[in-house]
RNA sequence: GGCGCCGUAGCCAAGUGGUAAGGCCGAGGUCUGCAAAACCUCUACCCCCGGUUCGAAUCCGGGCGGCGCCUCCA
């Protein structure tokens, strides 16, 4: 493995050194269960499900012993209680609820299991534990039913998000709690208002901060110091840089070793965001297109930079996506041997069995996956190439192409199906939407082969402008006529 | 106000010192009754101005423009 990570800690690419040999511990932040998940969930939950993979491949080739994923649930926090109180329901109810529909989402992603998948809420004891200790350290002090984080009692803070206790009072914008020593101090646990969830604690009843469960649930399953943390970018400050000032002060150990945070998606250059209702939810972009595309797509620029979205762009992404099942399915039902015996080192079949190295090559360079795909593209233009010219070569070695093919497509999470099946499902789609079906489909295909066999080309494009206004193409092959959607 | 990121072809997008990957769109060609698909060929003075260097999209300084964080947020 000579992987390099781009470490938000120290802003730099590192050469990914695991804490233990051969093995890989991360922690993702995943999202707070109170509504539909959109896109931009969509992005932060690929781009690690990517970085799972790599090592999942990485381990599958033996270079490593053990990966382990723990992506939690935020199930207890102000979002989740206000929408409990509006939609009448009990904060468990919601939390479970979101937490059924976010499955439904990722699954239809494609994103692999985490190892482990802990909620908050399972995790209040652990949590009690933590803060405990800072009170006990004199990290935090409690006030009224509250227990805040003295941010000025841990000197290192500030380093993630590169600011200072001063920048932040500077910024005017933190509220002003009397309660607080400082501005800047955070709930570890906040007494509890009615209608609230609460928990018994050595300060009353309440309920926890939302920083302190990250804390608690890194360390049960990955231990007080572990390799990658990761989370959107606007998880930087405040909740890792306080994760940080909890886990560190409790434990004496600085808890991560690489952070990795991803960019936004964007509409119109602007962050996707509820509050400005710019989003659109993962299951109204799959209504749209196919959920290979939308992970395509959000896979197509660096996992660190902003990606816009627009019908264009997501139009780009099925068109490739359409290009990359199209040249696997003519690959995989390739046959008879054809075209000339030329010579075997040819230089598109020296580029097809170097992909799989240049391809890793990418993704060892932070996770290049816009890059990586570069590679793929050319991977698709020369195969295409070989398939015209020379398929008795391409035949020779269809085995070991497609075993590359597959450990590639496996790290992005794409063209995972069959591509036949990949066809029909689009099919299918379209037909539905249509409201049509294939055999009229059928009947006017046959229509028109009698009208060529007879010559009648007026006739026979009539037909064919027929189809194309509903988005059907039709191809003349040499075995018959085959129909898509465009 | 503080901190930070970004500006590459009509559009999207890699590329952190050696002379611009890849995709979409477009143009021409091969194939085809004509098409479609596929293939071949073509399409960039890297926002501006200075500087460092034999050499800069890449480093430094200064502009201009866009965005993010500082408040819940993937």
């Amino acid at each position: 493995m000579s992987l390099k990570i781009h470490n938000s800690l120290t802003r730099q690419k590192e050469t990914f050194q695991p804490i233990k040999e051969g093995k890989v511990r991360m922690y993702v932040c995943g999202v707070t269960v109170y509504d539909f998940c959109h896109i931009g969930h969509a992005r932060s939950g690929i781009v690690f499900d990517v970085i799972y993979r790599y090592f999942k491949h990485i381990q599958k080739t033996g270079g490593l012993e053990e990966v382990i994923y723990v992506r939690n649930f935020t199930d207890v926090d102000d979002k989740i209680i206000n929408k409990a109180n509006q939609d009448g329901k009990t904060c468990r109810e919601i939390s479970e609820k979101y937490i059924e529909e976010f499955y439904r989402d990722m699954d239809a992603l494609g994103l692999l299991k985490p190892d482990v998948e802990p909620k908050a809420t399972d995790h209040i004891p652990e949590m009690i534990s933590i803060i405990e200790k800072l009170i006990e350290k004199d990290h935090a002090y409690q006030a009224g039913n509250d227990v805040y984080f003295d941010i000025n009692s841990f000197s290192p803070y500030g380093k993630l998000s590169g600011k200072t206790v001063e920048d932040l009072l500077a910024g005017a914008r933190v509220a002003v709690d009397e309660k607080k020593k400082d501005p800047g101090d955070f709930a570890l646990w906040k007494g509890s208002k009615p209608g609230e969830p609460e928990w018994d604690s050595p300060w009353g009843k309440g309920r926890p901060g939302w920083h302190i469960e990250c804390s608690a649930m890194g360390q049960k399953y990955l231990g007080e110091y572990f390799d990658i943390h990761g989370g959107g970018k606007d998880l930087i400050f405040p909740h890792h840089e306080n994760e940080i000032a909890q886990s560190h002060a409790a434990t004496g150990k600085v808890p991560v070793k690489y952070w990795i945070h991803n960019g936004f998606v964007d509409i119109n250059k602007e962050k996707m965001s509820k509050s400005l209702g710019n989003f659109f939810t993962i299951r109204e972009v799959l209504k749209e297109v196919n959920p290979e595309t939308l992970r395509f797509f959000l896979l197509s620029s660096h996992y660190r930079s902003g990606i816009d979205f627009s019908e264009q762009v997501l139009k780009d992404a099925r068109i490739g996506v359409e290009r990359f099942y199209r040249t696997l399915q003519d690959l995989m039902s390739l046959q008879t041997k054809g075209g000339s015996e030329r010579e075997q080192n040819d230089p598109r079949l020296e580029l097809i069995l170097s992909t799989h190295k240049r391809f890793f090559e990418e993704m060892d360079d932070d996770f290049n996956t816009a890059a990586a795909i570069g590679r793929l593209f050319e991977w698709v233009r020369a195969v295409n190439s070989l398939l015209t010219e020379n398929p008795s070569l391409l035949l020779a070695n269809r085995d070991k192409i497609l075993q590359d093919f597959r450990d590639m497509s496996f790290v992005l999470g794409v063209f995972q199906q069959d591509p036949g099946r990949h066809f029909e499902k689009e099919t299918e789609a379209r037909l539905a939407k249509l409201n049509m079906d294939r055999r009229e489909i059928a009947r006017l295909i046959d229509e028109r082969a009698k009208a060529r066999k007879n010559k009648d080309w007026a006739g026979s494009d009539a037909i064919r402008d027929q189809l194309a206004a509903k988005g059907i193409v039709l191809e003349d092959k040499p075995d018959g006529t085959v129909w898509k959607f465009q």
